[in-house]
DNA sequence: GGTACAGTTCGATGACCAGCGAAGCATGAA
DNA sequence: TTCATGCTTCGCTGGTCATCGAACTGTACC
């Protein structure tokens, strides 16, 4: 048996489905009226299509009092689905205005769950001049220097050493058309930022805002 | 402006444009004809969703005589189908039989322009446990040892020196679940072996079948 | 020239499916 | 209990689109 790529097309080939998902890539669970709202249609037609996305796989779904809760099933997702962004937008907008128009979108957000946009792609290229990442080409990895670094930030190296997930990995920004940070790495920086205060989460999208002292302390810290 | 990943998701999630572009997941140009065989429509029917994929800069078109051949339009779109391939496995037969069910198949194919199937992960082992790769996950990188074995190999390291794509670049297999090799080297690898003539290419499918002399002279060659 | 074949255009048909209104169920709050 | 809210089920409607038959253009080969 082929495997079936053309229900996994035409699952994320709908206008309403593709609005969720991408609301979804934010990493937050979101509930079905969130949903409908994103994709602007009624909450009938809103179960309809998240049924349809749970029972394809493509969702995990919690519930939790008279709310149902809706997330992305797990990376393989997330990554096909960022993917299919980048290739969109090379498409879809060759050569005139990459990636999205609101600046906050363009300056940080989050891409599933670790950082992205102007800021994302500054950090991950002053990893990289800094020896602590080495990159090459679409494949990345982190130097000797760059495990002692992140181990004194308080990034614990052994919880991940098990892990299927690469401890860093390179994901090519939809908006910059270059390289940001994915992986596990990646996913704890974000994590980091939101618990050191440095940032804060819009509710309606998949921006983030650094306070000015946040952004100051970044960047000290990453030496950016 | 939003990134439209809902046309392309609804380009790919149909059955006949999906058949036709696993089809050209091998890597070959196919003309008009051989891809409504391989969805088993009439011409008239393939030649409307290969005009639509066309636009939709899914594929590339050659006019040769009264002939025209498509192929996918560059690596990006194959990595998208790649990783859809590998997502839709996992979900469609999740624990019962891996991949394709013709053995030929499963022992050797073309992925696009490299080596998968057993033998492209027996490969891709085989050289990591020599140290000419170094696996870190989903990232992967030559070492130096490596460099110097491809260059004796007839690799031209220096020509692949400015492109884009990663010399090496680990692709996850969709049969044996494990990595193979893609990027630069990957694409070598196949093409040498077609010019030593140690495999021969099946005409209707992804397959490539190994003589035994070309199985024998295959091991030796990459210490397997 | 004539014949065969590759690919196209057009129009008609039919199926699928997203969308919503209306009504119903379930949970939590007053 | 009553009300509000979140989500669901049902049935209908309309639009979109894949499919094919029939007829057409263009290329190749004899």
């Amino acid at each position: 048996m082929q495997p079936d790529i053309a229900t996994l097309g035409s699952l994320i080939g709908d206008d309403s489905r593709a609005h969720m998902l991408t609301a979804l890539m934010g990493g937050k669970a979101l509930t079905a009226t969130e949903l409908a709202l994103e994709a602007d249609i009624t909450a009938q037609t809103a179960t309809r299509h998240l049924t349809q996305l749970v029972t394809g796989k493509l969702l995990t779904v919690r519930k939790q009092g008279r709310h149902k809760y809706f997330q992305l099933a797990n990376h393989q997702v997330a990554d096909v689905l960022e993917s299919l962004l980048t290739l969109s937008t090379q498409l879809t907008i060759p050569h005139i205005k990459t990636g999205p128009s609101d600046p906050a979108l363009r300056f940080a957000r989050v891409c599933y769950d670790h950082l992205a946009g102007e800021i994302g792609v500054q950090l991950y290229n002053g990893l990289v001049t800094q020896g602590l990442l080495l990159d090459q080409g679409d494949v990345t990895h982190l130097t000797d220097k760059g495990r002692r670094f992140f181990s004194k930030q308080g990034f614990d190296m052994d919880a991940y050493a098990g892990s299927k997930r690469p401890l860093c990995k390179s994901c090519l920004d939809w908006s910059e058309r270059t390289n940001h940070l994915a992986g596990s790495i990646g996913k704890w920086i974000l994590q980091d930022l939101f618990e050191q205060k440095m940032v804060t989460r819009r509710l309606d999208s998949r921006a983030v805002t650094f306070s000015d002292r946040g952004l100051m302390r970044f960047k000290a810290r990453y030496g950016l």
